[in-house]
DNA sequence: ATACATACC
DNA sequence: GACTGGTATGTAT
């Protein structure tokens, strides 16, 4: 188990999947982190999980020992039938763009505030912070980062709080134009979104302009051009900042592609399957490929098979048209707080939050989720559905506060010492 | 159906 | 002193 230990694979170091990060001193980044973190309730909580990761990696290599020549023969032959299956399949007519406006809060409060161009700044508080500039990020700060942490390795760093109503009003101005483009565009979040530009290709037979040059300019918008949407996303990560990189439609430029490609990289393959993978010597989507035998005995269906596209390229080549919600959500975090009548009123306000939201949307679920997360950090869900779907305050408020008195029941006499706590609605009609 | 984990922004 | 919040989905029971 030792072997896992080092520090650096402790979560907490650096994080440095992200552009604008290259080239800079790591060491001593990592160990001002590591300084302002260790000894914390967060960094205990990050040292449990992490040895949790552990002890999966080392059931899968238990695993791994019993696995036969015989097994992985078999594997192997049902992997290449699959292929076969995936590349008849395989659709490079599409032109897929993932557009994805770099570093955007903190872009737009640059705009607005041009002082802050040539300074350091991150948008967020010194809890967290969101996103910073290039000039932060090359002292390491980072999206995710709390900004206490931020401010000790980059002591001149500016950070500005989020203003969520201004990006939602950029945004918005930037989804018209995606819409000029692909009115079935699908946003994934207030500064991303995938497009299938085939039918404007088509039509006007020229890159647009407009899309890097509009007025708004405070933000570069950085492109991936894939034949699919997964190759896209990759795609636009490659040339930032400013840049686009187009990824040709042809089975050998995507097989060249994908072949030295970090499976980090894909969108989807975070940092516990990169580690599960790593463990199996597994670090590159080529190396996705040749093992595939080995991860189909090893992994759920579902992940091989996701395993199996990544490692031949292939993706979603049509853009799916947007889903209808499945849940919908308020949580809050809070210094400690372990009064009973103190807890129930803020599961009250939260309840008249979530009552709130739902109106705005007209809707009524039928299962409510009470999320409570202690001083340690550790997460508890707890859930009841009703025969009936509920919708306001007091029908929400019913089910979490006796969700959440069976808890309190349950840890008695010790009070719960929450941190944050949350309720979820779903199961809409 | 429930709980918890992983992932994304 | 301070380590988010919202949504979807996978895994296990």
């Amino acid at each position: 188990n030792f072997q896992y230990m080092e520090e650096k694979n402790i979560k907490m170091a650096l994080n440095d999947n992200k552009a604008g990060m290259e080239g800079l001193d790591r060491d001593k980044i990592n160990k001002i982190i590591m300084e302002s973190s260790k000894g914390s309730k967060f960094y205990e909580n990050e040292v449990k999980r992490e040895q949790q990761v552990n002890q999966r990696i080392d059931k899968m290599m238990l695993q791994k020992e019993q696995i036969t020549e015989q097994h992985l023969k078999k594997a192997q032959a049902q992997v290449a039938r699959m292929v076969v299956e995936l590349e008849k399949r395989r659709d490079l007519t599409r032109v897929i763009v993932h557009v994805d406006m770099d570093a955007f809060y903190a872009a737009v409060e640059m705009r607005d505030c041009p002082e802050l161009k040539d300074k350091p700044m991150a948008v967020g508080s010194m809890s967290m912070l969101s996103t910073s500039n290039y000039h932060a990020r090359k002292y390491g700060v980072r999206a995710a980062m709390p900004g206490f942490i931020a401010k000790k390795l980059c002591p001149n760093l500016v950070i500005v709080p989020t203003n969520f109503d201004k990006y939602r009003a950029v945004s918005s101005e930037i989804r018209e134009i995606f819409a000029d483009y692909d009115p079935n565009f699908m946003p994934m979040s207030l500064d991303e979104a995938y497009l299938d530009f085939t039918e404007h290709l088509e039509k006007r037979q020229s890159w647009p302009d407009s899309l890097r040059t509009h007025h708004y300019r405070a933000s570069s918008n950085p492109k991936g051009i894939a034949p699919n949407m997964m190759l896209a996303k990759v795609c636009s990560d490659k040339n930032k900042p400013n840049g686009q990189y187009r990824l040709p439609s042809t089975r050998e430029a995507v097989m060249e592609f994908v072949c030295n490609l970090p499976v980090r990289k894909v969108s989807g393959i975070g940092k516990v399957s990169e580690k599960l993978l790593n463990a199996l010597g597994i670090s590159s989507c080529s190396h996705l490929g040749q093992k595939m035998a080995l991860l189909s005995l090893l992994f759920s269906e579902t992940a091989w098979h996701h395993f199996l596209q990544v490692s031949l390229g292939l993706g979603s080549a049509f853009i799916p048209r947007h889903e209808e919600r499945k849940s919908m959500s308020t949580e809050r975090t809070f210094k400690e707080m372990s009064a009973a009548e103190e807890q129930l009123s803020l599961c009250r306000e939260l309840c008249e939050d979530l009552a709130n939201d739902l109106k705005k949307e007209g809707l009524k679920g039928k299962t409510v989720t009470l999320k409570l997360k202690n001083v340690n950090f550790e997460v508890k869900t707890r859930a009841l559905t009703l025969s009936y779907p509920v919708a306001t305050a007091d029908e929400i408020f019913a089910v979490a506060k006796d969700l959440l008195k069976t808890e309190r029941d349950n840890e008695s006499p010790q009070p719960l010492r929450l941190r944050l706590m949350g309720n979820q609605i779903k199961q809409f009609n």
